[in-house]
RNA sequence: GGGGGUGUAGUUGAGCUGGUUACAACGUCGCCCUGUCACGGCGAAGGUCGUGGGUUCGAGUCCCAUCACUCCCGCCA
């Protein structure tokens, strides 16, 4: 059998009278008796064979063509022939020509299929997980993997080109019990111990920094044993990155020339840069949330001074400071001018909606005509509030003003940016997946800690190896005001999706054991767990830090589509199975027995 | 761990306030057809209405439980 000489995508009129052989799928056949037309698939397109009785005699034309059906896989032989006049489709790329067969071989036949492949038809997810291997025959995840391919080729490029050095890390590695949920793989070897697939290569690129390689990056597997969502799968991949002697904004420039590279190369658009920066404090003040989506406003506004000294009591419960010294506030956002789109039962849903964010209510006051003020809390509005609110936000009639008081700042706040984006969405102003431009955007001075209620101690926000801004790092050092300590960290934020996430690290070792001592980490426990990086931080090591991007977030973007199964060539199910291959599965005894474990299921 | 949504031929859907044999399109199978490309014509097969229980003379439809998928909260340094 010779091989085959062309795809199915590109036999066009300067092909005619050539003899080809193609090889594909059956992606059709259209039988007329005499005549049998079949589409014949690959990734590369498709082309009409034609089985004609004048080339053949009547008989063969069903003796060669009559047995194929929908994906089957041929091998076909045949001449190119210009389409009778006025028969080309204009629909196909090769719809001027066909391939009137002389020779057919069919390589493999197929069962019918589960579901059909082409068109637009919205199968059901279970269906293609199951089925992965057909879902993936279809172009629109093909495209999907081609892009991701481009992406990662792009990268590597880029990322040589201004020396960086790829280097692979281990995928068995050590647990590391702060941050998220390890896989844990047992060891044959050493019985009773375990290894921990990397959640990120985080100690091992900061040691390659240790180790001279100065510009690091990888293509880098991570793993999370957390709870899935649209854009969160146990098994992801980061573009992960390194440097060392090169400051916050030097990095900022790598990333943004990189990112501006990837949106001309795949989409052939222009993007500004640099891109905007804005401190985790503004944008929380501002939109609510630490991923703000920029193209549109409805900000949050805080009116807490107009209601200062009001009567209404859950105002004044809001801005009574806690035990832990801080006051709540009371902010809202503005709708303007379009008041009576939103019903009584409209206002009652957003307030449900938001609710799962722990806000007690939704307040509401919509502006009518000569600036009357409607709201169902209004009889708790002194004239000189009203004023107030009105010449506070400018009010119009017809406008909607929607507030959430809370002892809680960051409930008020919270609440709000959820509010905003369903507001965003209601109105309108959030364009569909892959439509409108790309508002890039740094957030910058992430706070250093967290405070944990539960176990009554702080833990570091983004992780243990970030470092403090220099004007906090007295206080750093004598462990005070750590509620309000900026860090050098920063997240790339991209139309309301988190794409890349980063810090400068701690590199001398008297401030990491710092670090250890002001999350309440004692030495010991230190030592256990961190031990071997401690150590490596004494031997010479140059200022650094990085940033890891989310390959499958970034490709998503770049190809307009919502949930991150869409780019993965075999994701699982929001509760971490594969259908396809129907994993996670039991193990044989002998298989535990080896490696000393019993299971114990509750 | 919690909340919302979905589940009916292979696929996508319809099925009203409970009422004969559960319906359509596409797909599949058979026969016919020489210019189709959403080919056409005639015919056929195909169902544990996710699963289990309950209410009822009677359940796809109502109730309870459960499972799967999905979106969200918690979680994700």
């Amino acid at each position: 059998m010779e091989h085959r000489t062309h795809t199915c995508g590109e036999l066009d009129k300067k092909h005619i009278q050539e003899e080809v052989t193609l090889c594909g799928w059956v992606t059709k056949r259209r039988d007329h008796g005499g005549l049998i037309f079949i589409d014949l698939r690959d990734r590369y397109g498709i082309t009409q064979v034609v089985f004609d009785p004048t080339l053949l005699g009547g008989e063969s034309v069903h003796e060669l063509a009559g047995k194929l059906r929908n994906e089957y896989v041929i091998w076909c032989h045949g001449k190119v022939r210009s389409r009778p006049e006025g028969m080309a489709n204009e629909k196909l790329k090769t719809g001027a020509i066909e391939v009137a067969c002389t020779k057919l071989d069919i390589l493999s036949e197929a069962k019918t299929l589960p579901f059909l492949l082409e068109g637009d038809s919205q199968v059901a997810e279970t269906v293609r997980l199951k089925y992965r291997y057909l879902d993936l025959r279809r172009k629109a995840l093909q495209k999907n993997l081609i892009t991701r391919h481009k992406v990662i080729l792009e990268v590597r490029n880029f990322l040589d080109s201004h020396n960086f050095v790829e280097v692979e890390t281990p995928i068995l590695y050590k647990s590391t019990p702060e941050g998220a949920r390890d896989f844990i793989v047992p060891s044959r070897l050493n019985q009773g111990t375990f290894y921990a697939l990397p959640q990120s290569p985080q100690t091992l690129k900061q040691l390659l920094m240790i180790g001279g390689m100065d510009r690091y990056f990888q293509i880098a597997r991570c793993f999370r044993d957390e709870d899935l969502r649209a854009d969160r799968q146990p098994e992801f991949t980061q573009i992960d990155i390194e440097t060392s002697f090169l400051s916050e904004e030097g990095l900022f420039a790598i990333c943004e020339n990189m990112m501006s590279k990837l949106w001309k190369v795949i989409l052939n658009q222009d993007v500004k840069i640099p891109f905007q920066r804005m401190s985790y404090k503004e944008s929380m003040s501002r939109f609510g949330c630490d991923k703000p989506d920029l193209r549109f406003g409805l900000e949050i506004q805080d009116i807490s001074q107009v209601f200062a000294n009001s009567s209404f009591q859950v105002f004044q419960s809001a801005l009574t400071p806690t035990v832990r010294g801080k006051k709540g506030s009371i902010c809202g956002i503005l709708v303007p001018g379009q008041a009576e789109k939103f019903s009584r039962k409209d206002l009652d849903d957003l307030q449900s909606q938001i609710s799962v964010f722990g806000a007690k209510g939704l307040l509401w006051v919509k502006v009518q005509d000569g600036l009357v003020l409607k709201s169902p809390a209004e009889k708790f509005f002194s004239d000189s509030e009203k004023q107030g609110l009105i010449t506070n936000l400018n009010l119009k009639p017809n406008d909607l003003f929607l507030m959430i008081a809370d002892q809680k700042d960051h409930v008020v706040l919270e609440s709000l940016g959820a509010l905003r984006l369903i507001l965003g969405a209601r109105l309108g102003l959030i364009p569909a997946h892959g439509q409108g431009k790309s508002e890039f955007l740094w957030i910058t001075r992430f706070p250093l800690f967290e405070y944990d209620e539960k176990e009554g101690r702080y833990f570091a926000k983004h992780h243990p190896f970030t470092s403090p801004v220099p004007e906090h790092f007295e206080d750093f050092m004598a462990a005070k005001n750590l509620e309000n300590m900026d860090a050098n960290a920063y997240d790339l934020v991209l139309n309301g999706v988190e794409l890349g996430s980063g810090s400068l690290r701690i590199y001398r070792s008297d401030i990491q054991a710092a670090m250890f001592k002001n999350l309440g980490i004692s030495q010991e426990e230190a030592k256990l767990k961190f031990g071997f990086f401690l150590e490596a931080l004494q031997y010479g090591t140059p200022p650094h830090g990085g940033i890891a991007f989310g390959i499958e977030r970034l490709v998503a973007i770049l190809c307009g589509v919502g949930p991150i199964r869409d780019v993965m060539a075999f994701p699982k199910t929001q509760k971490g199975h594969c259908l396809m291959s129907e994993s996670p599965s039991t193990v044989l005894p002998e298989q535990l027995s080896e490696l000393g474990l019993n299971i114990k299921i509750k």
